[in-house]
DNA sequence: TGTCTTATGGCATCGTCTGACGCAATGCGC
DNA sequence: GCGCATTGCGTCAGACGATGCCATAAGACA
């Protein structure tokens, strides 16, 4: 994922770059053991060496400690990049593929684990769900602007929001199996359904 | 929507339902005048004159008493019919169309007026979705089943997802522009959409 | 070093939600 | 009607998430 080597600056920033990641470390392995409702802010906190009312000047609530995700805004960038005339699936497909290996490399264990979190625990599932659906919105738009559509125009929505769909399928189908097939292959297999017009084989 | 007459059974049942649609009642009202973060619980509860304690013994949580929906099991029992030589958005497409004009004549502006208060309101939207990703595997869960098919099977969830996902758009259309467009008309644009291989016409 | 800025901790408070317990209303067999 | 079992409800206490406020400590900068 090379990781831009983003020069540490201050002392300040450091410390504040490192007093999150400790947060949401401790975070993650306390949910891992404890479960997300058997642990509170006070113990992440704790075992991060902080207090409770800092946490809160860190993430904005307990779920966005599991939730923030720095690959969104990679995708949005990419995303507004579409050339009009590829057609939209076909685009979102291409993009994601070119996303995959680097995540893949890096990432794919600690993403895992976390979306494990996530699909078992009803409450972040849901507010995952509210990220897809910015997710979506902010596609729409952009499907919108460069086709040269009305911004709520409901074509451009559907098919963001089909795409989404499909994506998370394809996803949560990936974490149900534990990671063992390749992702790149259940996108292909979701996308194929929605390009054939939602069909069964 | 020709409620069964369901007869009030003994004093304490009716009680009982009086009690809820009163909360109910007074919650909805409370939220158009306040908004839903400036009401709470406490709110609501001395509104209908009962405890908050008691409040919760109605409904699992604030949100509750927003989404708490009628149809859901109505749309589900007509699934489980569907014919198998039947392609299932077409399926999606009838089924709906015949429980449209029912809900259309008797609670169009009630739900109108529910509809807007959780699309405008982020954790009611939220919410919501949770709702739909239930409704969604169920679907899922039948369709695979009707097509004999194992029951994660990735296609039939793409297929349920995608699904639920355009009537969601073709709502919240019709909610954003007040109920002014025909919701029929906006489902069949947005199964179209889907149906012709989420191509932009 | 001295001063200005900013991150943090502590405190108080609000609101949602839950468990425990006792009381009162209802249902029911007689 | 009468007495007993059932059950719905209010009260109390409390955990937990989340936010505002203010004093203080740590870092930035000259």
């Amino acid at each position: 994922m090379t990781t831009a080597p983003t020069t540490p600056a201050s002392l300040r920033d450091r410390k504040k770059i490192r007093t999150r990641r400790l947060l949401q470390e401790h975070a993650l392995r306390l949910f891992a053991d404890r479960g997300y409702a058997g642990t509170t802010v006070e113990d992440i906190a704790a075992a991060a060496d902080v207090s409770p009312r800092t946490f809160f000047r860190y993430f904005a609530s307990k779920e966005a400690v599991v939730l923030e995700d720095e690959y969104d805004p990679l995708l949005f960038e990419r995303m507004r990049r579409i050339d009009p005339r590829e057609p939209p699936v076909g685009a979102m497909r291409r993009i994601i593929a070119s996303l995959l290996p680097d995540i893949y490399a890096e990432d794919r264990d600690r993403i895992l684990a976390r979306s494990r979190l996530v699909y078992g625990t009803p409450e972040l599932a849901s507010a995952v769900n509210g990220q897809l659906t910015g997710f979506e919105r902010l596609l729409a738009g952009t499907l919108a602007e460069v086709h040269g559509r009305a911004p709520d125009d409901l074509e451009a929505r559907v098919v963001a929001a089909v795409s989404v769909a499909a994506m998370r399928c394809a996803i949560e189908q990936w974490v149900a199996a534990d990671g063992a097939p390749d992702l790149g292959g259940l996108l292909d297999q979701a996308f194929d359904v929605v390009e054939r017009g939602l069909t069964l084989g």
